[in-house]
DNA sequence: AATTAAAGAATGAACGGTCATTCATAAATT
DNA sequence: AATTTATGAATGACCGTTCATTCTTTAATT
């Protein structure tokens, strides 16, 4: 028999039920019975609930990554690498919907249960619009004065969260293609250079910053 | 022995122990011992774990709509209604850091345990932003072309994972104050009208602007 | 090629620990 | 002393995990 079959069964079973219930009120023989399975052969697979998680976290993230970072390597343009994220992120939501979900609400659970475990793949995630962000400011297409580690949390959070709300609302006021656009639209004319110093907002800054 | 004292000290530690440990894994004994109560007093005032979790959201969120409306109406200038609501917003999580904590999880997750519930407290905060830009917009400063339906999401998402991730992690790079300011700033040029033709995104624009 | 033995996978009933919740009792308040 | 409020030990459901047993596959032997 083969390994890779009933591990593969498993995982694809948990994202389902995960999916459904979260996390915590999934049942193992909930998982078991859609992977057709008995309860004890998960275990000969993993080594305990938080385990199928993480591996959800790693391999599934790892795939996303891959395909977005291929997508993106086609381009030269930050710009436009910028919209290709917004567009294969919101896409990604929609094909793989309980995917989804489960990463939207466990990697915000996660830090309380997992206190060791620390989701280095979505960093890297994260990470390439930083890179998008740093090269459109060496190109001097990109403002300077935009902090790439708040723009890729910022622009990340967008997404996911109009995307969520999505997810939940059966009655689509717009596609999720149209929120990709209107994003990465708002959030490119708000990075770029301004042909004029409008850049600056005209109103009265009373908080100071106090970092450098 | 008034009757509220013991409902807000269970409430408040209620925060800090869901803050610290996610819903699922807080014990009502945790919240009692928290509370300098004993377990079965906790089930006087809240029927069951879930509704001290709901009247977390209910009262508490309401507290903060209050605040920050209160906040907003002393302007009449729809770009600065937006940047106060960012301050507002990150300062609040900053101050009761533990009650974010349990709204930005929770909040996620509970639409998986508590099927029934619509957190309509959520909307109205979330409209808060809707609302300034439908302002703006019939004030012609901002582009007509932005789906203020989408733009509240994609507002509220960009400071809230800009927060969370904030929380985690304990070397901050930048304070939460210049994170409000990097977002309202990339929004608010995002979103405004152009005083050039400048709003064009050099890709295929379906979507035509219909303002001036 | 038929038979037997060993190894590997899979099963699911049973175990055991963990809480949310209850309730008989006690303390405080009127 | 009647009533309200509080206590915390006891209850019992729940479910992750284990493991003795069964089934399946592979290898060895005749």
């Amino acid at each position: 028999m083969r390994h890779s079959d009933k591990h593969e069964k498993i995982i694809q079973a948990a994202i389902k039920v995960f999916a459904k219930k979260g996390f915590f009120s999934a049942r193992i023989s909930d998982i078991a019975q859609k992977a057709k399975v008995a309860d004890g052969t998960i275990y000969l697979y993993f080594n305990n609930k938080y385990d199928i998680l993480i591996t959800i976290f790693e391999e599934e993230i790892g795939k996303i990554i891959k395909e977005v970072k291929e997508r993106i390597d086609q381009e030269d343009d930050p710009r436009k690498m910028l919209e290709i994220f917004a567009m294969e992120h919101m896409r990604m939501i929609k094909d793989r919907r309980n995917l989804a979900e489960v990463l939207q609400m466990e990697l915000r659970q996660s830090n309380k249960f997992m206190r060791e475990y620390r989701n280095t793949k979505f960093i890297e995630y994260l990470d390439i619009v930083s890179r998008i962000i740093r090269k459109g400011q060496e190109m001097k297409i990109f403002r300077e004065d935009v902090m790439p580690g708040v723009a890729k949390r910022a622009m990340f959070g967008a997404l996911d969260e109009t995307a969520r709300l999505w997810i939940l609302s059966p009655d689509h006021r717009y596609t999720i293609e149209e929120a990709a656009k209107q994003i990465s639209t708002i959030f490119l004319s708000g990075i770029e250079v301004k042909p004029r110093g409008s850049g600056r907002i005209g109103l009265d800054n009373r908080q100071d910053f106090q970092g450098s």
